[in-house]
DNA sequence: CAAACAGTAAACCATGTGGTTTACTGTTTG
DNA sequence: CAAACAGTAAACCACATGGTTTACTGTTTG
């Protein structure tokens, strides 16, 4: 199960990609929470939230750990620099472009 | 068309959440490029390439200006900013956190 | 131990996605 | 001007997604 950076980008982005999976994202930067608790915010029903949850676990976002009949969710902060490396190459790049562009701007203001 | 924060992130997210459109931003950082160069290295049709342009057009991650009948495709930098603003929250936190644990590391070695 | 609770499983629905082919519009060029 | 070219439109396909409800497993508690 060697998976691709490809494929890691695929699953963050894509888990990052639902506005309700960010908000839980969000909750969950804050305190670590039950399935039940992440429904809750959002009246949304348990089977859909946990729906949500198995992406985010599988994105490597979430881990989860199973105590009696409760499932305690945590942030993964590990697979968020996935994502995170990947949009740092394009920051240097567009800092980069921001510098030609003043200097651009200096050199030759007609 | 008051676009959303949410919005505006739901369309990043989902446009970066695929690798041929990664690769093809990846080939416009480089350059700008038309819609059959950017079919090119994916032995993709035209069509389906155009497709692809489109989605990275509306998350406002490419802009498009039209000489002829050669469309011309560029990267947006800015939009890319949106995903990047996003994750620097949760930078930060990891950041924070990994003191924390350091520092609890430190302090309770036991 | 019975009832309440936390969660998953499965079936279902509407809609979106990634891709194709085929047909078309409009531009460039021999 | 005819042929080649760049691209879009539309129809289609298989499959994923976000959500529900209904039924189930297993755990906690009065």
């Amino acid at each position: 199960m060697t998976t691709s950076a490809d494929e890691r980008l695929d699953l963050v982005f894509g888990a990052l990609a639902d506005r309700t999976r960010r908000r839980m994202l969000a909750q969950l930067a804050s305190a670590p929470a039950s399935i039940t608790e992440l429904a809750a915010p959002h009246n949304m029903s348990l089977p859909g939230a946990s729906k949500h949850v198995r992406v985010l676990e599988h994105a490597g976002l979430v881990r989860r750990t199973i105590d009696g009949r409760v499932h305690r969710c945590t942030l993964d902060l590990a697979a968020m620099r996935t994502a995170d490396d990947w949009l740092a190459h394009y920051r240097a790049f567009w800092d980069h472009t921001l510098d030609a562009l003043t200097d651009y701007v200096r050199e030759d203001p007609r």
